[in-house]
DNA sequence: ATAGGGTTAG
């Protein structure tokens, strides 16, 4: 179906061409914005905050990420401000050279005020600084909970788990240690670092230790497990908790369990849990129905949708982008393209398509249905908002599933002339794009600049490229690749590693193909069974007839036996003599009847080599048991030189006891 | 007086 190609010329872009005013007057604070809690100062005790701004003149209730506010509601009004503290705070903060400063006006100041230029400090992402004056207070057994626990959240900002859990460790005081406001910013600092499953059991022994958990620490505990696989039940194993514990859900946590059930894909709990909070009397915000709705979207429920929004604004809410742009996943989901096109419209009238997402909802939809016209008609309207580039990461691979190499190569061009930008995902759709279509240069690029901006390949970067060094006869690059790949414990593809063991075996690099040939036998998935004759061949072929030994004994059933046979003279005529008894007993064990001419061969290379003299002997004597009998010439052979060896009594003796046979 | 949580794109 054709969309963006037929559709009605409606303005789409109705606001961009007119003025930059309506961005000017919908410029909200971004705290109002974002729909979160401000907390807000009594007028009274407006005098009491300390304030540090560039201008100096701004009060409003919004607080830039550089402000510095206090509020102290313990003070009584009467007694007249500490200027001379509040002075010192600013000093230091402003200061260049803050360390000096503070030693200068360490008598004025109290831990409170140092937590406030930690805080300062913090809130700057001036993380450097936060350890450090952490330290100086430290030093001075100048701290109270409150440094520990901004302490600890400034740790995780700045993903430094190992400097937090340091810290926590060398708590002394066993109150403090298990301090309920500490061990919250511990366990919220270590899901920061993803670290869901050490969270837990640290959670855990935090417990055993004396830990009383209130309701954030399970609200920061239930917020982890929306990441991670197990999480719902986890989540389930909390609630009950939580509520063994006499605490209530809140609106919030609510909020969280919704996120889980729709990151889990479980639509029927997600609507379990909402009439739940109906129940309690909670009442749903744009958080709750966008969660259950985003649990809608996986089937592209409708249905559901429509519903759901309706009795969201029949309750007053009004819907906001979010709501909107995760009904359009719905409709694109559920292959409403009709009612996705003017969804997208109503998002443009709105002015909540300025960036690209809802374009690239409908598009990677598009470009998985097949429909690369359609989908670039729609990367074509999301040119004029404001793109972070995704778009042009559907539309290249959606060129490249479609085998349109050369508008591939061309994006991924266009693309990097606009944007100066890459993460992982972005230069695997341009390596794919390049490689593809066969960009020497341009591949080498890519990989230059993963290795600048120290972005370690995925398992898609590796098959990308041994793929490409395949088609490209580049046979060692494509095993260094794979080599590499395979200490960095991805699996490779068993294809890829068939045609690489053969493609080195034909040049000339059969130890290189034998390497391969072991990853793939070690890998989790069992490879095709010709592999292995492949593979004996190959070795047979470079004379590693040791390797070869090893291929055929261990998996002789799945080799044909001209194979076989073949390995069996090659192998008596040039492999080790040593293992030529071993080899014999394999074959043998494996079913195939030793032919006469490899005995005499066999023979022939013990004579030559008469400090052998045992394991002839030893193959003389196992011969008759097994139903082998030697021919004449072999017989000959050994009398005319039995003198060659020590005991050629014995061997006369056992040829004549076959004679008698 | 410190800790916290939920929604959309490759």
């Amino acid at each position: 179906m054709e969309v963006f190609a037929l559709s009605p010329p409606v303005p789409v872009f109705p606001s961009r061409h007119s003025s930059l005013s309506v961005a000017a007057t919908t410029s909200l604070p971004a705290g109002a914005r974002k729909n979160q809690r401000v907390i807000r100062v009594p007028a009274s005790s407006g005098t009491d905050r300390y304030h540090i701004s560039g201008s100096g003149a701004s009060r409003s209730s919004q607080s830039s990420s550089l402000d510095v506010t206090k509020t102290d509601g313990k003070r009584n009004p009467a007694t007249p401000v500490n200027s001379s503290r509040q002075d010192a705070v600013a000093e230091v903060i402003q200061s260049p050279d803050w360390v000096s400063a503070l030693s200068r006006l360490e008598t004025k100041l109290q831990v409170q005020d140092l937590n406030i230029i930690l805080r300062f400090f913090g809130k700057s992402k001036r993380w450097q600084d936060v350890s450090q004056l952490f330290n100086w207070m430290q030093e001075r057994e100048m701290t109270n909970i409150a440094s520990y626990s901004s302490f600890m959240k400034y740790m995780g900002e700045s993903r430094n788990l190992i400097r937090a859990l340091h810290v926590y460790s060398s708590i002394e005081d066993e109150s403090t240690r298990n301090n309920v406001s500490i061990c919250n910013s511990l366990l919220g600092c270590m899901l920061k670092d993803r670290k869901f499953e050490s969270c837990i059991k640290m959670f855990n022994q935090m417990k055993e230790n004396g830990l009383v958990p209130d309701l954030f620490t399970y609200s920061i505990l239930l917020a982890g497990c929306a990441k991670v696989e197990h999480g719902y039940s986890q989540a389930l194993e909390l609630v009950e908790e939580l509520e063994s514990r006499g605490l209530h859900m809140d609106n919030v946590i609510y909020g969280t369990l919704l996120a889980i059930c729709a990151s889990h894909n479980l639509c029927e709990e997600a609507e379990r849990f909402f009439q739940q909070m109906n129940a309690e009397g909670l009442s749903p915000n744009l958080f709750h129905y966008s969660s259950l709705l985003n649990a809608y979207s996986v089937d592209g429920d409708h249905k559901k949708a429509d519903e759901i929004v309706k009795s969201m604004k029949s309750a007053g809410l009004v819907p906001n982008k979010v709501i909107l742009t995760t009904l359009l996943k719905v409709y694109v989901r559920g292959g409403l393209l009709e009612r996705s096109r003017e969804l997208l419209i109503d998002l443009e009238n709105l002015g909540y398509a300025e960036d690209e997402i809802p374009f690239c909802l409908v598009m990677d939809n598009l470009a998985k249905k097949g429909d690369v016209r359609e989908a670039k008609i729609c990367l074509n309207l999301c040119l004029h908002v404001a793109a972070d580039g995704y778009s042009y990461s559907i539309m290249i691979s959606a060129f490249c599933r479609n085998g349109q190499l050369k508008e591939a190569k061309e994006l991924a061009r266009e693309y990097e002339t606009i944007y100066d930008k890459y993460d992982l995902v972005m230069l695997n759709t341009l390596l794919r794009a390049y490689c593809n279509a066969g960009e020497m240069e341009n591949v080498m690029q890519m990989l230059r600049k993963m290795d600048a901006l120290k972005i370690s390949p995925d398992w898609n970067t590796f098959q990308i490229l041994v793929k490409y060094f395949l088609k490209e006869k580049l046979y060692h690059l494509a095993y260094q690749t794979v080599e590499d790949m395979h200490s960095k414990g991805h699996q490779v593809g068993e294809e890829l590693c068939s045609s690489l063991i053969l493609e080195l075996g034909k040049s000339g690099a059969p130890s290189e193909a034998f390497s391969v040939y072991n990853m793939l036998r070690y890998s989790k998935t069992t490879p095709r069974k010709s592999i292995h004759e492949k593979m004996l061949n190959i070795l047979i072929g470079a004379k590693l007839f040791k390797n070869a030994y090893v291929v055929m004994k261990d998996n002789a059933e799945d080799i044909s036996a001209p194979s076989l046979d073949k390995f069996a003279f090659s192998f008596m005529q040039a492999g080790n003599i040593n293992m030529i008894n071993d080899v014999v007993k394999a074959l043998h064990r494996c079913g195939r009847k030793i032919d006469e001419e490899v005995l005499h061969i066999a023979i022939s290379r013990y004579i030559a080599r008469p400090e052998k003299e045992e394991l002839l002997l030893h193959l003389l004597k196992w011969m008759p048991g097994q139903g082998y009998t030697l021919n004449s010439s072999s017989r000959d052979l050994l009398l005319k030189n039995s003198h060659l060896f020590g005991q050629r009594q014995l061997i006369a003796e056992i040829l004549a006891q076959r004679n008698q046979g």
